[in-house]
DNA sequence: TCTGGGGTCCTAGGACCC
DNA sequence: TCTGGGGTCCTAGGACCC
């Protein structure tokens, strides 16, 4: 039988600010979304103080200065880059990984002995190598893997704790409530509790066909995996992506036109950068901006528009121009917005040849100028060049770009930032 | 004053084909 | 007058994840 590991680290975004400042390492500490917008990331002695996830800042700013909990906003540079870090180590223990998220792997450990032993030993030397505390919860199948590591956080020893014995399932699993097993939210739970199905043990004890009558496969396969049969393996490849998405908020409403679509322009520029270090063209762009959704005005909160392309591409300067089109076709005058962003799909992989017989662009020449542009932006950071479309008064940009105004030094990635030891 | 950003998968229903 | 069986593709919307 199969033995699944699932290594997730404990409040990730916190726990790397507290590898460079030691001293909150006993101290509440949040970390909060793009434009300090909501907690992401909170430690057991701020959720001790009552700070639910996902919560708006502004609602707990007392309690935050009450307490002296040390506020953060994202740094996902930083992130980033312990995350590699924490793979690393754990591609060295067991080869076979499968990382999920940012802060989340999982590992195949069929036929390891001393499973208890080894996950523990996994444990402390990520958190030798890297400073970064983790959980690790084993079961027979990834969704069992998961609940484990749920019960981990609470009561395991060191961390870990080991679902794949069926005796201790049955102890356990009646404890977890439903809306914390993988792939069960607010829906789901809805749809479980009319059908009388409360925990997790209900979840495995009952009949696989009638989930699947209210919930589809997905049911079926949520059943199996919870009843200990493997539905869902270990993926090796990361999926090719499918779409391409850069938005932000506004650190406040705006009305002006020309702002608006200079934000948009620059998300094309953005995007069209990711798309590029993958080795992708688009063939679909959609751009949208968004007005506070949390009014009710009775009119639509998001306005938006696509456009399919005869030929995908990758070249900043075609995106921006469809974007530009669609741009004069959504905007609306007196309407404060706040968020703009595009998305791109129908990608595909790079091909130098035409894309057909009618396709006259330089291809060669077009990659030649993205590719320098990249570089440029690489080394001496955004906004070295700009495409003159995306210029704006420095004046504008404090009331364009989003709010980030607790962010840490980026330790791993700028030589002024470096720690200094004494 | 203040509410993130970036993704995936599944289903149902309609249009259309032979 | 009768009106099957099998299939694809597209879209919108819902649900979920971190």
């Amino acid at each position: 039988m199969a033995t699944f590991a699932l290594v997730d680290c404990n409040s990730f975004f916190c726990a790397c600010e507290r590898v460079f400042q030691p001293k909150l390492r006993t101290h509440p500490v949040i970390v909060l979304s793009n434009n300090d917008g909501c907690v992401v990331s909170r430690t057991k002695e701020a959720k001790d103080l009552g700070i639910p996830m996902a919560v708006p800042f502004f609602k707990i700013k007392d309690v935050v200065r009450r307490h002296g909990v040390a506020v953060f906003s994202s740094n996902y540079g930083l992130y980033a880059d312990m995350s590699h870090r924490v793979m690393a180590t754990l591609t060295d223990l067991a080869p076979a990984l499968e990382i999920y998220s940012i802060d989340e792997a999982f590992l195949d450990l069929t036929g390891t002995k001393d499973l208890w032993g080894y996950a523990r030993h996994m444990a402390r030397r990520v958190l030798k190598d890297t400073g970064i505390p983790v959980s690790i919860g084993l079961g027979p199948t990834k969704t069992l893997a998961k609940v484990a590591n749920f019960v981990a956080k609470k009561v395991g020893q060191d961390g870990v704790f080991d679902l794949t014995d069926p005796a201790v399932r049955e102890k356990i699993l009646p404890l977890v409530p439903c809306h914390e097993v993988w792939g069960v939210g607010r829906g789901f739970t809805k749809t479980l509790a009319n059908m009388g199905i409360a925990s997790a043990w209900d979840i495995a004890q009952a009949d696989p066909k009638r989930l699947r009558k209210a919930m589809g496969v997905v049911g079926e396969r949520l059943c199996l995996e919870m009843q200990g049969v493997s539905c869902l393996s270990l993926e090796d490849a990361p999926a090719a992506r499918k779409s391409v998405i850069s938005s932000r908020s506004f650190g406040h409403p705006l009305q002006d036109k020309e702002l608006v679509r200079k934000s948009l322009q620059e998300h094309v520029g953005r995007a069209c950068e990711k798309l590029r270090k993958s080795g992708l063209t688009a063939g679909h762009l959609t751009i949208f901006i968004q007005s506070n959704r949390f009014v009710r005005t009775g009119m639509p909160h998001t306005h938006a528009a696509s456009h399919t392309r005869v030929l995908a591409t990758q070249h900043t300067p075609d995106l921006a121009h469809d974007a530009d089109m669609l741009f004069e076709r959504i905007w609306r005058e007196n309407i404060p917005f706040l968020k703009a962003g595009v998305m791109l799909c129908e990608l595909k992989e790079t091909s130098l040849p035409p894309a057909n017989l009618f396709d006259t662009r330089d291809l060669k020449s077009q990659q030649r100028l993205m590719t320098t542009i990249d570089l440029l932006t690489k080394r001496y950071g955004r906004r070295t060049v700009s495409f003159a479309s995306t210029l704006i008064k420095k004046e504008a940009i404090p009331t364009w770009h989003m709010r980030s105004n607790h962010h840490s030094p980026c330790y791993t990635r700028r030589w002024k930032d470096l720690a200094t030891v004494r």
